[in-house]
DNA sequence: CATGAATGAGAGTTCATTCAT
DNA sequence: GATGAATGAACTCTCATTCAT
């Protein structure tokens, strides 16, 4: 039956998932999942013993699939910058995405579980994500697109300010404009002038 | 009596200030908080009706505390890029710093309590810092030390960084290596070449 | 399923009349319930929100229970003053019945919950009464047991007496004689001499 | 400082009783009192020791209000009929009236605290009424303007009555034609015909 | 006498978790 | 395996009452 477990998983996760979305990490019940389920509360414990399992669940799935939904779409002539700017605009529609994001109850849950290292998702997409733009950077670099020293930071650099945004956006609000000059700055930054 | 109010007012503040460094907001109750305060149940009331008016006033305060802590140490003779870097260093410190941080409880308080447009301490602060740093780059490009075409575009960067830099200490967790090549890269974006 | 749960529900119903008849209504805990029921704190939530949902289920039921307990014992051959007199004594004994009453928290509760117009167990209970009492009386008339030129405003009248020894059983005290002399004034206002 | 004392004691009372007016006796606390007193809360204490006391101060205060405020106004030349259709009416007003009453608070007072036999204002004033009605029949009976073989019975059916109507205007909610209806039967009772 | 800050018992309510069926 | 009724600890909040000033 580990099929059918995966089956019902997944089920619960789809669910769990709108929850999360709609109410964060903490304010979210098992009664909110149970209801939403349509899974018995007795069930619900069958397959996850607490509320962070459930959640850290969701969230790997989620990152699984973030991973491939990128690259499929790059043209095959797209420049370094062309790659950049398709990459931060996606990230700027996410940012500006407030309803159907799981960015609120991420943050959440990891202020109360506190990162254990291994197995640390978040930390896993953003290693991920620094060591795809690096490699976008020196490529870009190579073609004299891009001036940069220090790829390595670049990338990194790149992504906290994303991150900045993120939490921004969650916190003091933020607009798209403002994400725009941001992207604009970046572009700035590794030496594109012309937009 | 106004006045005693007051006393014990901040007497609250700073135990709950303890507790909400502690636990975070969500996860305080108004019990933790008359528990460490050694005040009664009812006696809280007396001066806080909800723990969010409790969190609110200890930002507050602690946004006070931030302003003018940091104006009194600069030097008569130095630099944009000195004063910058004493102000990367000094955020640094506070990045670093998990214990005594209020990040994670002030993030968690405005997941809960969206924007009240004015009144959005958070954003008052982050401003501030941005028109500070503004002025300061600024300067900076007029005394030749810096190269900054967008100088308000730049200081809003280096705040979003910052910002990823703290949530990322929060969730993802970083070192302070990490940060300081973040900072080298910021000097870089500005053009200041040694160290 | 359903069927436990009205099970449940009688069980924690006839529990919780026991302590209005008690304790009145306002002075009725969540807490008092869930001790005679012998049944969790939480356990209560399950079946009813709050005090008023349960109080008013009390009512109706106890409603429904004395309907049909008078019509049974009528005599074929009863004259309508007999009807009447009995019904009066019958008045009488639940008037003097402190103990195992519902008088007094039924009107606490109708003091704090205001007419809901419909669904008013009293008024409907009251105008049941009123509608009977009509016909009796208007029966005793054409039978020239009575005289009345109002039946209508006599029942209304003999219900209305009945609710003043009700109420005034509770506040200021009454006695059999007294409630025996009101019936005696009843029965000779509608023309009936001899006892 | 009796004097002084008592002085107080009536402002209390006077804002007591709008308190008591306006939530009934039971929800009435304390702290609503004095905050409608502008007294200090220990001050409270030092005058009455609990809100039953101050409810029945109050109540006391009203009862003697209430004893002469009908005698004056009778003309001199007026019958039986017109003085009882006098008290009715304006009975009927008290009724109806239900903003300014006291009615429902004194109940709720009396469902409390059980009848203390002696000092049972509520009996007294209802007992001084009956006595007044029945010498106001008897008189009626002696100018033939009555008819009614037993006025000590007709007095307290009719106070009665009133009583009935006063607490189901108060619970199931009635109409000032209602209770003009049932005055117009108290007369017919009695025998008066024409209105 | 007078004050009002402080107390703490206790009310209502919610929820993760268990367990007999 | 699956159910959902039941549990009880924990939380928020209120209020009569006290007592140092």
């Amino acid at each position: 039956m580990g099929e059918k477990a995966k089956i019902k998983k997944q089920l619960i996760l789809g669910k769990a998932r709108e929850v999360f979305v709609e109410k964060g990490y903490k304010r979210t019940t098992m009664k909110d999942i149970v209801e939403k389920s349509e899974i018995s509360r007795g069930g619900l414990y069958l397959y996850y013993e607490n509320p962070a399992q459930i959640f850290l669940d969701v969230l790997k799935s989620d990152s699984a699939v973030g991973e491939d939904s990128f690259e499929g779409e790059i043209p095959e002539d797209a420049t370094a910058a062309d790659i950049l700017l398709m990459f931060l605009q996606e990230e700027k529609k996410e940012i500006l995405r407030k309803k159907d994001s799981l960015v609120q109850a991420t943050y959440e849950y990891y202020f109360e579980n506190k990162p254990p290292k291994r197995d640390n998702i978040l930390k896993r997409d953003f290693e991920t994500a620094v060591a795809m733009l690096e490699k976008l950077i020196a490529s870009g670099v190579r073609s004299k697109e891009f001036v940069c020293k220090t790829p390595a930071e670049a990338a990194r650099s790149i992504m906290y300010t994303l991150e900045g945004l993120r939490i921004s956006a969650q916190t003091i609000g933020i607009t798209g404009d403002a994400i725009d000059r941001q992207i604009y700055y970046i572009l700035l930054s590794l030496g594109v002038s012309e937009k």
